[in-house]
DNA sequence: GCTGGCACTCGACTGTAGCGAGTGCCAGTC
DNA sequence: GACTGGCACTCGCTACAGTCGAGTGCCAGC
């Protein structure tokens, strides 16, 4: 398939065109805009080659051009220049950083600034579990024959978990008890801890054996089997944006597909441990839901290490080079406070 | 003004039809769809009496009428009548109970089954710290300059802080912190706090002196000034039902409050410990992005104590006797449900 | 291979007309 | 005095015709 530099440089205009005015884009709009060097109608017979090809439509006979899928894919993949950030967004970036207190606290932060930066909704994974090494266990007794249980990882992730006992026990078997289970887990990846908890029952003494048997059915439940993602979310006012015009006119679906925590995970969740920046385009999106949106999101971590996703979803028509400078940009900076803990 | 029983059942008419068809309604109609006994050109006198003490309005001349934020007032302090749960969302209720391991789980449950039965956005603050009493409070070293402090509230809740101590504090050091720190707090409202916390720093040995200064303040930050107080929020999609019409086509402000923490507190955190049911309508509420909706809350809470709020918004064209009744029976649940704990 | 010119298409907008739901008012009835 | 039937009137909605103009595809010429 012919396409020449000046079909690219086209197909360009055209998308930066339609992203920038919502409408669709003709071919003298497009001379006049763009130092393309040529006249509308040499122009035009190009567009017929990329109509032809699938990377642009019109959405009737006698209106400009609107990208395709496909059209952004291309633009995506060879077109786009990188956008540096600005100043302005710079200092964003880095004043989020300070006073950040918690986990929960950068999270929250990341996943506000991510929205107000991008203008889009915006999604941030915790820490996964899976990738995360068991720093402490504490079991604190709520009363004789209830234990809480909470898990601090080296992520930062601390979850919490209530476990009722068979029968009741005392206080020095508890203390033996949170020795034990420390012992054995702690530093562990705790994708890997199911044989080590299983080990942890058949080692304890006869008399704390009922006690760690439930307490390990309940670790294993919540933090390996039950994977204890969480996400949070920003931004959703942002799908407005565009009035209806985007998503073809009903917010439904999108909005629907949010409240998925499990949706959400695949869109953002990192599959392969990669920081790699990942572009889902319309169509490319494997939920129904979202067949209208784009999603930009890439993996954050402490070092090279990822530990979770972020990115941000709107529209197919979106500022590309723009979200992905700007997720990253949060990824990165996100990482580096990660580290510093 | 002479509100006789006839135009209130015309008002009630009103708000039946036009909260079931969505369409302004006509006297014709009226007439026909409800025993009013009386014939269309009565049913006109008293609409325009109705309209002239502002309960009804007409959206342009030749239009049926639609009800005012005082027309739905007055039918829901003195018109509706109380609507029975339907036996399937009574066994709703008591389906979603069994099972819940956690605060977590009860909550997110709870705001999940909500906005399902009633088809509206659903709020549920997670129980008030404020209304909460100290169980205990956990101190887990993480290096010697560091320490996550966990505290366990009566209702459920647990929050954790990491606290960055200004000089290394032994092992021995921080079995003493913990032991004293929970001497003095364990029982107490949280409200009550700050003179407990000061006295602790002041009581303490002069080599815990720094260490507990800097723990007390990080307490009375978290867990009393920058009172922490949880939302969860569900059934966002259920707002784009009723295809913009509602909300004078415009979700935006709407989305927009919702992201507000502080908004929702202030509309469904109990502000007295009373546990009746409150409604906002329309232009009552004193939030401007919401001057479009409605809000049904209450308060939720083991026995009699109030803990916490939950509710619903939507449209000012809701079902209120239905979603007030829904309301109070999830409330009545997951009150009992904490009460088991 | 590019360009200017030209005929053509078709959505957006405007104006007009008819329809019908719904109203307000009034005179008449019980 | 309260209710009712009748009637004129209002006004949004829909359909239809006509115009405008942006944008196109194609073609002959450079």
């Amino acid at each position: 398939m012919g396409l020449d530099d000046r079909k690219l440089a086209v197909l360009r205009a055209i998308v930066e065109d339609y992203v920038a005015t919502q409408e669709p884009v003709g071919s003298k709009a497009l001379v006049e805009r763009h130092q393309l060097g040529v006249s509308p109608a040499t122009v035009r017979n190009d567009m017929a080659v990329l109509e032809e090809e699938g990377y642009i439509r019109q959405p009737h006979t006698s209106a400009g051009r609107v990208p395709t899928d496909r059209g952004y894919r291309l633009f995506v993949d060879r077109l786009s220049r990188v956008k540096p950030l600005s100043p302005a967004e710079r200092r964003a970036i880095e004043r989020f950083l300070v006073g950040a207190v918690d986990l929960d606290d950068v999270v929250h932060r990341t996943v506000r600034l991510l929205a107000q930066l991008t203008r889009q909704v915006a999604v941030v994974q915790y820490p996964s579990l899976a990738r995360s090494k068991v720093r402490h266990l504490e079991l604190v007794p709520i009363s004789t024959t209830r234990l809480m249980v909470v898990m601090i990882a080296d992520t930062g992730r601390v979850e919490q978990r209530l476990v009722e006992l068979p029968a009741p026990v005392p206080a020095e078997d508890v203390t033996d008890l949170r020795r034990l289970v420390n012992e054995k887990l702690v530093g562990s990846q705790l994708a890997e801890t199911p044989p080590l908890v299983q080990a942890l029952v058949e080692e304890s003494a006869t008399h704390l054996r009922p006690a760690m048997t439930t307490l390990s059915t309940v670790l294993l439940e919540t933090l390996v089997e039950r994977h204890e993602e969480r996400i949070a979310l920003a931004g959703t006012a942002n799908l407005t944006r565009g009035g209806l015009l985007d998503f073809q006119g009903s917010l439904r679906p999108i909005l629907e597909a949010l409240e998925e925590e499990v949706v959400l995970l695949k869109l953002i969740g990192e599959t392969e441990p990669s920081n790699a920046t990942r572009v889902l385009i319309g169509d490319e999106n494997e939920i129904d839901n979202l067949r209208a949106a784009s999603v930009v999101s890439t993996g954050y971590g402490p070092g090279a290490t990822i530990v979770g996703g972020l990115g941000v979803l709107g529209p197919t028509r979106m500022d590309y080079p723009g979200n992905i400078a700007m997720v990253r940009a949060v990824a990165r900076y996100v990482g580096e406070l990660l580290a510093q803990n």
